[in-house]
DNA sequence: ATCCGTGATGTCAGTTGCTGACATCACCGT
DNA sequence: ACGGTGATGTCAGCAACTGACATCACGGAT
């Protein structure tokens, strides 16, 4: 018999996510998340900085994958095409996980300070984007606006993805989107 | 001889800005602000919902001039164009507020919790302005995008503006990051 | 001139997020 | 058998925030 049960971060963040559904983040409590993963509130705090950071486990591993394509994007590529594959891999990426991310994204637009936390990670995620357009030569005012029209794609067709019932995979909207970006900001 | 001094909101925001520059934010109590202010830790939240608040109370300004010049550009303009325009206002709006913008921007960029509240005040408006770009007649994708853009394009200007010694004036920036992004994201 | 309602402020007690310091104790290698 | 290690627990404490109630100058109504 094991000292403690396995994976004792994933129970909190799954206790979390059930818990922030059926109650609403600010009417939760850490020590209940604890306590329904069998844990201390104390031990809660080791894993995760915060109460907000339980959601958001996953984004280092978004932000190694999009960082990857877009410095693995041929060196023929532009800068935009560096981004686009980018978010082509991200896209690839969800596939099959949309009820995962419906019911994650439900508990985030329902709280204030979720949707901020959520915000600085998809800005600290075009940072980094920015910073890899750096490492293809892109000069820095170029990479930036880049890469924030990337996030600004992502946000959009994540959006769009989770609020339709009828599109199964992101991708498409991705492109898509950035097609509509494409034309709306075209000068007249 | 009055009951207490006036303007005591003012004070505060004062106050705290204050402080935040000596000590930084986190090591800055809102008892201590309040003291300065000659209040009490109460009234503080009785004007501020956040200890962070207190360095936002110009954003609701900032959203009115932007919606209302989006709005009131003339109907002939793209909705790009009219983005354009409200931040051709809003770039007028900071003339002369150069130190103070300087002073506020240092104190936001040294904490996490500041730029996380910067990043949701700027998708507020930038939810505003895509509400604004509605009302247009722009079609809801269109209008999102292109408000995004429009703010990644006040985020990269403003940026530059704050950290550049050598610009006094904000809205060639903006013009200019306007143009950057235009050709950063044209298909090839 | 007196009284009374009002609004900005203060006081107090309580909850919750979060942290530092220290204790525990099964497991694992020696 | 033994000692080190790492994940966890316990405890005390600060600071952010909130609700309930008190205060009291001011200004208008009587």
């Amino acid at each position: 018999m094991v000292r403690w049960e396995p994976d004792g971060r994933g129970r909190l963040e799954q206790a979390a996510l059930a818990l922030f559904g059926e109650r609403g983040f600010e009417n939760t409590t850490v020590a209940e998340i604890a306590s329904r993963a069998g844990l201390t509130e104390r031990t809660f705090f080791r894993y995760f900085t915060d109460k907000r950071e339980v959601l958001f486990s996953g984004s280092t591993m978004l932000q190694e994958l999009l960082v990857d394509a877009v410095v693995g994007a041929p060196e023929s590529a532009s800068a935009i095409e560096a981004v686009a594959a980018g978010l082509d891999a991200v896209g690839a990426m969800f596939d099959g996980r949309q009820d995962h991310a419906r019911q994650r994204q439900a508990v985030i637009v329902a709280s204030a300070e979720l949707r901020e936390r959520e915000l600085i990670k998809l800005a600290t995620l075009g940072a980094a984007v920015a910073d890899a357009l750096g490492r293809r030569g892109v000069p820095a005012v170029a990479a930036t606006l880049t890469a924030e029209a990337g996030m600004a794609v992502f946000r959009v067709a994540f959006e769009r993805w989770v609020d339709d019932a009828g599109s199964a995979e992101l991708q498409p909207l991705l492109r898509e989107s950035l097609e509509d970006l494409r034309t709306a900001i075209a000068a007249p």
